[in-house]
Order: structure tokens, then C-alpha cells, then sequence
DNA sequence: TCCGGTAGTGGTATCGTTTCCATGGGATGC
DNA sequence: GCATCCCATGGAAACGATACCACTACCGGA
């Protein structure tokens, strides 16, 4: 408040930040009432209280969290640990993950991995070396041997999410891939399309080997020819697998694609070539995508719910960390979660979108709910 | 190595983490012995250096980085301050910042404000509790009077992106969006278009501000009539506005969007009504978006170079960190770094898109170029 | 009157690391 | 052969906050 205060303040900052003693002095008490007022101000008189808040004040005093930390056993601090930040479904994760750790006033420190095993370790360990509280990650490979070694050794709770870490007690929150793809699949089916054609991207990812097994069993349910094809991987891998087709024999007449980039490669490259969506041929994405339903024809997609994923994944941590303190470890012990997506029919598979929100149709309906477990509120509308 | 030592380091684990002196009994040497090998090694006998490696490992030590930030002065710790981070626009800045941190090796701290500006201060504080060494901050609210007067008064390096901080020596990376606004209003008038609208959507972030400024002053310049209409946030308004404007006497033939969810709005309300794009109303965006050139017509836009803005930014707050170790903190020093944007001429606005990328002009001549400036590396293909 | 309880307060050990300083010995320079 | 220097090493004092414990008033009840 006094000018010369903030400006004794000011100059001294630019050095080292003030710290609590510097604090107790100014204000003529011990450390400890003032580390009282800081945490609450409780069993402190009035006029100490507010005599010291004025010495914060003034000397612009932040408390160091090192220092807290270093002292106490909970850093209120958890890590994320995601391929990459930038990818719409993860950063979707990362913000429904921060929301509850705001809640939970912890923060959250994401970090990512490029999908590089080895960037994923050191991660973890960086995450360690701050002593994050508990992790949630989101597993490169999950069939990484030196992954679950590392997990297993980790002495704070994980939750893995989108994919489990093979052979391991760690918790997984993931979407039901199978069931999205089977469904889809029957539903291409049931549109009266013979030959569809799967359109993987990368396969090695545990979410598409899993839409790989619904959409394989479907067909062969149905008595269908299983026509996989693996190498889309960008726009040019996409037109030559595009041109192939046209010129074969005996041409799919539907197509499934199992991620998202897939789905847009096929669009356009099926665009490129003039072949009518889904008069000549049909198709029908995984993942839903923002403009899904804005380009021409609009696109059917199975939606995953990421923010439930997510928020259910970030909650279930949260609890082990609340309950750990309890002793109490019981719930989601080395479970896993799966959670119903939703197929959301639009024109490209053949659907006439009446209403297309009301005409989506939950799918999946065995899988496990939680309790207390809210429905989605979708964010894109 | 010993299938006991391990044991016994993961029992121990679950309870308190191995500290540097439990390593340094086990290894028979000092503590400060530990350190040394833990920060490179320099100075131990290859001996001792192998046995206190043995220790480490068996134990399962990770380094405490509470107690060592606790000493230092620097936390190795950068802070970033954004809006959204589900927000294409700012998670791909934060991919990027992450990249130059982790180059610098630091860890980055992402935290998100919803445009709040009371939680943009909390945040602060509570990166000023982390003791990070630096912050980067897209403002909430350019005009803040609070804001300024807290980022004045703090003690670490500050850089802004996106948006400036008004009358603060805050140096600020920017877009040119007065000049990408002008540019895209005269392509527009090149094309013979008179009746140019443009549709705002919320107009009282900065960078909107500096666009509404390029697109009038260049219809001024031109002679022809202003036209604004900043109404359109959602799908809903954005169809009253067009079927308003369709009822017009003398309705625009050219419209232009400000900002990428209002362009979106725009043309599935120009789609919904059967406008045709752009033989009735010319359509182009301000900002690029994945599936801009995927859409029938693809649409033109102004794209913005987000991850130079993001990379210049991160450069120079670490610039400042390392050149404030050496006493020197002379560039950038309160300036506003300009960056170029550029057109993408697509289809809406009545370009025949040959060679969609070669045709992409520079615009912003004038622009700041900085010694050693990249050139931006689109990740969109 | 004495005793127990409690609100307000301060002293001080402690967390795990770094760093300054000290020490002991072997090699080197004359 | 002695002083010198360097290298490998360890002891111990910080860093800033917390929490246990101790202490003083002061109040009310027996």
C-alpha cells in the first residue's frame, strides 16, 4: 500500500522472492503464525492475522511449493502422459483431465511422447522426479515390455486410458472399440452392402487391432468376404488404394475406416475421383470429427466419448489417491473399464439424416457402467 | 540386479521414496559423492562412480526435483497460459512451446484460463508458486488493468503470443492481423466483389479488433461500404443472418469471417439455404482449418503461421532466461514481434484452385523478420 | 484456591538436495 | 626430499515451509 513499500518490494523480488520468515519478521511474528495464515488462517487472532496479511502483501509474497512440498507427503500434483498434444481426441482428454484436477485442486502436468517408447520412460521419470501424486497415461505401445516393467516398479497409483497396458494390474479406461466396429460393420451390413472394404491406417495400435476384431467377426457372422487393407497412411497411399479399386472386378460397394485421418484420406481421394458417396460406394468412419457433418455428403462415424473417457479415467485416480490415504484401494483394482461409443448415422452410408442427433442409437449396451456415472454431454453440436 | 535388492527396493518404494543419503549408505560413500554422479559424474573415480550407479538402480532412486528446486535458483520450469487447450489453435502452440522447452530441457506447465480472467491470475499465482522461470501467456483480456499490474509486478521473464498486453512492456508475438484482414479484403475486391460483409463473431478479443480495422480500412480505401455484422456465434444466429440477408434488397455478394468457427457456421448456413459458393456470395475465412480444402467449395483463408508464433515466443522467453543468467537481457526488450500470415486462395472465393499451395502468396512484406527465422513447416498436408 | 482446558503463539527439527569448505594422499616440479 | 597442486572424497550448512512440541494467558468449574 505505502509507495515505498512496493517499491522495496518490487527491487527485492527482482533478486530472490521473499520468503516466509522474511514474511514473520516484517510482521513481527514467528514463522509458524504465519504459515498458519497461509493455510487458513485458523487459531490466529484477528489483528495478528490481518498484520501479517499485510506484510504478504507488501512484500508480494508467494509461498514456494518446492519447499511445501519437500515438507509434506502429497505434491497435489498429477501427470499426463499422452502421444501428443495436438491430436483433437488427446487434447480433448487433457482438458476433461484438468477439470477434474482443478477440482481435486491438484495440477496437471502433460507431457508427451510422440508415441516414442523411450520418450514415454522418460516422461514417467520426469513426472517421478517432480513426484507427481498419480499418472495417467495413454500407452504408446502397449505391448511394451519395458513399459510395464516400469509401471509395475511405480510406487504412485496409474490409469492407463484409449488403451491398456497388456499383462499388467493397471487400471484401463478405454472405449469399446469391438463393439463400435461390429456395429458399424452390421450396420453397413444391414443396409444391404456385400463387399466392404476396412480401411485400418496403422495397425498396430491396440484400439485398431480391437475395431479389426469387431469388423472381422461381423462379417464373417454375416457369411461376408473380410477385404482388409492396410496401407492408407496419408493422401497419396489413399488415391492408389482408391484407384485400385475402381478398376478391379469386383469393387467394394461400402467402406469402413478405422481412424480418423483414414476416413478424410478415403473422402477426399473418393471425391478426386468422382465416385458418388454412397450411390457407387458407402462409407462410414471411426471417430467422429468436427466437420463430419458439415462436408458434402456428411459423414457417418462411431463417436467415442473422449471426455467421458477422460473425466471417468481422471476420477477413478483421484479416488485411489483419496483412498490410498484411507487405506482403502479397493474399487477399479487392475479392472478395466469400457466404455459404450455410438454410431451416428449421416448421409455417406446410406442413412437420410432426419434428425441426426436424436437418430444416434447407443450401442454396446453390456458394457460396464460405473455408478454415479453421468451421461455425456456432447461438446460438438 | 540381485532379485532381493529389488524386492527390497519395491517394498521400500511403497512406502517413502529412496532419498540421496539411503543411496549414498548403501554405496559406502558420501552424500555429496551421490550428487556428483547424479549431475554427470565429473569428478568420481570410475570405481565409485559404478558403485554408487549399482546403488541407484537397485533402490529404484529417482532425484527429488522438490528438494533440488528448493536450491537452485532456476526450477527448470516454463508456464503457459492459454484459453482452451481442446482449441486447435492454442494446442498446437502448446506442441510447440513443449518442443522448445523440452530442447531447453525444461518442463513446460500448460494451464487453462476458459477466458477468464480471474482464473488467468490464478494461474499465475500459481505458476509463481512452482517458481516457474518463465511464463508465456495468451491474454484473456488484452485491456486488463488487473492483469497489467500483476504481470508488471513479477519477478520472472514474460512473453505474450497471439494477443498483446496493452500499454505493458510485455513483448508480444502476433499475427499481422490488420495486414492478413487487408490483404484478404482486397483479394476479394481484385475479384470484382462490391458488397463485402463481414461477420465478426465476437468482436472484443484484439486479434478480431486488428481484422475488423484491415477489413475497413481497406473498404474504405477502396470507396465502398462498410457492412459489419457481428452477430453470428452459433449455428442458430449464423442462419438468421444469412436468411436475413438473403431478403435483402440489396444483399452482400462476398462475405468474410473473421474467425474459423464463424466461417463454419457461415457455410453450413450458406449450404442449408442453397447459396451458391461462390457464384452467389463469395465465402473466405480468416484462419485455416484441417478440412478447409476438403469441403465442395473448398474454402479460402487466411492462415495464420500458429507454430512460428508459438517457437519465436518460447525462443525468445529462453533467450531472455539464459541472457538474464549472463546480466543481458537486451532483445525483444518490451518490443512486438509481427509475424507474416498468408492467403490461401481456394475455391469459395472464386480462385480455380491449380496449385493450391504454390498459389499461397506471402503477405505482410514489412513484417519483423527475426535473424535465423525458420520458415514455417505446415503440419497440415 | 487450584486445576484442567484451550486459544494464540513461537522455537526448532526436519524434508532431500546442493555447495562450500576441508582433508588426505599421490603425483609433479624443483 | 620437500613444497605444491590436483583429484577424489566427505562433513555440514543452507534452501523455505511445516509440524511437533512447549509455553503463556486466561477462563470456568469444583
Amino acid at each position: 500500500m505505502d509507495p515505498s513499500d512496493s517499491l522495496a518490494a518490487m527491487t527485492r523480488r527482482k533478486s530472490t522472492p521473499p520468503t516466509l520468515s522474511e514474511v514473520a519478521r516484517r510482521a513481527g511474528v514467528g514463522t509458524t503464525t504465519v504459515s498458519r495464515v497461509i493455510n487458513g488462517g485458523h487459531r490466529v487472532s484477528p489483528e495478528t492475522l490481518q498484520r501479517v496479511q499485510r506484510a504478504i502483501e507488501a512484500l508480494g509474497y508467494v509461498p514456494n511449493q518446492a519447499a511445501r512440498i519437500l515438507k509434506g507427503y502429497r505434491t497435489r500434483t498429477v501427470g499426463l502422459i499422452i502421444p501428443s498434444i495436438a491430436d483433437p481426441f488427446f487434447s480433448e482428454c487433457a482438458e476433461a483431465i484438468q477439470a477434474v484436477a482443478r477440482a481435486n485442486d491438484s495440477l496437471l502436468i502433460v507431457t508427451t511422447t510422440q508415441n516414442d517408447p523411450r520418450a514415454e520412460i522418460d516422461n514417467i521419470n520426469v513426472l517421478m522426479e517432480h513426484r507427481a501424486d498419480g499418472l495417467i497415461i495413454a500407452p504408446a505401445n502397449a505391448q511394451s515390455q519395458t513399459l510395464r516393467q516400469v509401471v509395475s516398479a511405480l510406487a504412485v497409483p496409474i490409469v492407463s486410458i484409449d488403451r491398456p497396458i497388456a499383462q499388467s494390474s493397471v487400471p484401463a479406461v478405454v472405449a469399446d472399440n469391438f463393439r463400435g466396429a461390429a456395429v458399424a460393420t452390421q450396420h453397413l451390413i444391414d443396409h444391404g452392402y456385400k463387399r466392404i472394404l476396412c480401411l485400418t491406417g496403422e495397425s498396430t495400435l491396440y484400439t485398431i487391432r480391437e475395431r479389426i476384431l469387431g469388423y472381422r467377426r461381423t462379417m464373417e457372422a454375416a457369411g461376408l468376404e473380410v477385404l482388409l487393407d492396410t496401407s492408407v497412411k496419408d493422401y497419396r497411399s489413399a488415391e492408389y488404394a482408391i484407384e485400385s479399386l475402381l478398376s478391379t472386378a469386383n469393387p467394394p460397394d461400402a467402406i469402413f475406416t478405422l481412424k480418423n485421418s483414414t476416413t478424410i484420406f478415403a473422402f477426399e481421394s473418393l471425391q478426386k475421383f468422382k465416385v458418388a458417396i454412397p450411390g457407387s460406394v458407402a462409407l462410414l468412419g471411426y471417430d467422429d470429427f468436427e466437420l463430419a457433418s458439415t462436408v458434402r455428403p456428411s459423414i457417418s462415424v462411431v463417436e467415442q466419448p473422449i471426455e467421458e473417457i477422460a473425466r471417468v479415467a481422471a476420477e477413478a485416480l483421484f479416488e485411489r489417491l483419496l483412498g490410498s490415504a484411507d487405506g482403502n484401494t479397493h474399487s477399479m483394482k487392475g479392472g478395466q473399464i469400457t466404455l459404450a461409443v455410438r454410431l451416428v448415422p449421416r448421409s455417406s452410408c446410406g442413412c437420410a439424416p432426419r434428425l441426426p442427433e436424436a437418430a444416434a442409437a447407443d450401442v454396446s449396451p453390456h458394457a460396464e457402467k460405473r455408478d454415479g456415472l453421468k451421461a455425456r454431454t456432447g461438446r460438438r453440436s
